[in-house]
RNA sequence: GCGCCUGUAGCUCAGUUGGAUAGAGCAACUGCCUUCUAAGCAGUGGGCCAGGGGUUCGAAUCCCUUCAGGCGCGCCA
């Protein structure tokens, strides 16, 4: 519907010998008001140095297509308000029911090759809300940016080296030495009975103690009179994969697959961080200081240059970081996109820096941020330490009120504002949901076509062609719900432009408060033939609507409630 | 001290990228199940869009400033 305004008035500017930019074409708050409306007369006003109705009068004149608008108005300071003629809408409805995903989204993609990297969560526990937050976000953007027309890679990047996971490794040895030694199992050294030292930051959940249990069970008492850097990697191996595990049976409960799993650890073994410094090297941007070498991200607007290999001959963490978007580059994407924690915000401009270095747009990289989910409980905060083991984890959470809750629960925002989930609240509202209210609407629609198919079997679903019906029976209400139907196209548009899959869940929202009124005011399977199949034919508009922007969020649609 | 994010109804949040008279959902109160599902419907109340200045035809939205909250500012990861 907006497509098709859209391209008319391009038509028609440029038979004025105007060449648009971008077009407004917005939906007025107020109905009357029309269906859509522009400001365009008016912004083109400054520069056709003529009033806005002038310019309107004179876009409006050279639309004559009158079969699609019942009106044109031009109003208030220059807008210019369209009202669609019924004619117009049904038969944009019969395409939306037979065009399904083809009228619904819109290749704006056209094949470009986008990879979405979330998640990422450290494998040195269990999964936060804050992780679940991510990950519900993620896997919708890529749900929304592949029916968009793009193709989309979803990676996971497992810090699988460095400092973290030996820090596990090393609280799980301290946690296996010792129940060891407490059921005086240790033959080697006497001296060990006072325990071995559990490392300062080390981790300290329920889960380390239960690895302990895992490795001891595995290797039995082979370590047990050994230090730990002599046998860390058996032990850090051990302990992250089974965390890696449950990270993967994690996601894959809370309905979140990946297409890919890039190992930080292998980006090392391949000598790629080296390279990727050489690569920056050979480009002009590292150089040596102070016994360290350095990037100029300042070159790129970063605050200051950065370290990436210390002094003592380390890399920061930076260095691999560098490495592994350099690989993202090298295979071929024409996008990135990184959904990081909001508290991560201070390495946008470094990591846009490494791309512009690398001679990419600064936009090829856009760096999504998922504010912090802050925990309540019955309205006071939960206090979260990952350090001391306290937080509360997203299998909790999705176990009380399941995935499509959780994920509807973290989809109903803006990604970038602060999430406050009240537990307590969240259980409560096992009945009182959105989401159940969007998914709801779904089921009775089905419910509908089951007494449609009871009462008729021969004129049901799939049996005969549900366009196949006279749209002049619609009432206003029931246009109005049409015309809803019809913007699902803009909507999805939009959204998948600004990257925000938000927009669809209160779209659907509102979706489902038009039509639940409707289904409490009219009976759609009637004696009344005509009139039935008319209705029928806008509950399947309905239905396919939901379906695909539920769909998109990566929440069920389900058939029965 | 510097930077980023946020501030909209009692609470949680939207607000179509600058559009016309500011929107939902909870919570509160009042009604509605002999019907295709009451996880529903109908109704009521609720606002200095944190404050101030500016930009223009037009500002919750952009700029400046003040205040409040969160986060980040290492040759830590």
């Amino acid at each position: 519907m907006e497509r098709r305004l859209r391209d008319m008035l391009v038509d028609v500017l440029s038979g004025l010998g105007i060449s648009a930019g971008n077009i407004e074409i917005e939906v007025p708050k107020d109905a009357s008001h029309g269906d859509f409306s522009t400001p365009v007369a008016m912004v083109l006003s400054k520069q056709l140095k003529k009033s806005p109705k002038m310019i309107a009068e004179d876009i409006k004149n050279r639309i004559s297509d009158s079969n699609i608008f019942d009106s044109i108005e031009i109003a208030g300071p220059g807008f210019i308000n369209f009202r669609f003629s019924k004619k117009f809408i049904v038969s944009q409805m019969k395409e939306l029911m037979s065009g399904g995903d083809r009228f619904l989204t819109e290749n704006i993609g056209r094949g470009k090759r986008i990879q979405i990297e979330f998640v990422s969560a450290n494998p040195t526990g269990p999964m936060h809300l804050g992780h679940g937050r991510g990950a519900a976000v993620g896997a919708a953007l890529a749900n929304l940016l592949s029916a968009a027309g793009y193709s989309v890679e979803k990676e996971f990047y497992i810090n699988d080296a460095g400092r973290q996971v030996k820090m596990l490794g090393h609280s799980v040895f301290a946690k296996y030495v010792d129940e060891l030694v407490n059921k005086g199992h240790s033959p080697y050294d006497p001296s060990w009975k006072t325990g071995y030292p559990f490392p300062e930051d080390g981790y300290r959940g329920d889960y380390v103690e239960e690895l302990a249990k895992e490795f001891k069970d595995e290797y039995g008492e082979r370590f047990v009179a050994r230090e730990f850097d002599e046998v860390s990697e058996t032990v850090i191996d051990f302990a992250y994969r089974k965390m890696l595990d449950l990270i993967k049976k994690d996601l894959a409960d809370f309905g979140v697959h990946f297409d890919t799993w890039q190992s930080e650890k292998e980006i090392h073994e391949q000598n790629e961080v080296q390279q990727a410094i050489d690569d920056l090297r050979g480009r002009g941007f590292i150089y040596d200081n102070d016994g360290a070498v350095w990037f100029k991200s300042t070159e790129f607007g970063d605050d200051k240059d950065r370290v990436v290999v210390k002094n003592d001959g380390d890399y920061t963490y930076f260095a691999p970081d560098i490495a592994y978007h350099r690989k993202k580059i090298l295979r071929g994407f024409d996008e990135l996109i990184d959904i990081w924690g909001a508290d991560h915000h201070g390495y946008v401009p470094r990591m846009q820096a490494v791309i512009q270095a690398l001679g990419h747009p600064k936009d090829s990289l856009k760096v999504i941020l998922v504010q912090m989910v802050s925990l309540l409980k019955a309205g006071r905060p939960v206090q979260m330490s990952k350090r001391a083991g306290e937080f509360i984890t997203l299998r909790e959470v999705m176990d009380d009120i399941g995935p499509d809750t959780t994920k509807f629960l973290f989809l109903t925002r803006r990604s970038d504002s602060h999430l406050e989930v009240d537990i307590e609240v969240a259980k409560a509202q096992s009945s009182e949901n959105p989401v159940y209210y969007v998914q709801y609407a779904h089921a009775r629609i089905n419910s509908i076509f089951a007494k449609a198919t009871e009462n008729s079997p021969q004129s049901s679903a799939g049996s005969r062609d549900l366009t196949d019906f006279n749209g002049e029976l619609f009432n206003d209400e029931e246009v109005k719900i049409i015309k809803k139907m019809l913007l699902y196209p803009m909507v999805f548009k939009n959204a998948a432009l600004a990257r925000e899959p938000h927009r669809i869940t209160f779209y659907l929202q509102e979706v489902a408060g038009m039509f639940h009124p409707y289904y409490h005011r009219h009976k759609v399977v009637t004696e009344d033939t005509e009139l039935t199949k008319a209705r029928l034919a806008l509950c399947y508009a309905v239905k396919t609507v939901l379906r695909h922007g539920l769909g998109i969020l990566g929440v069920t649609a389900p058939e029965k409630m």
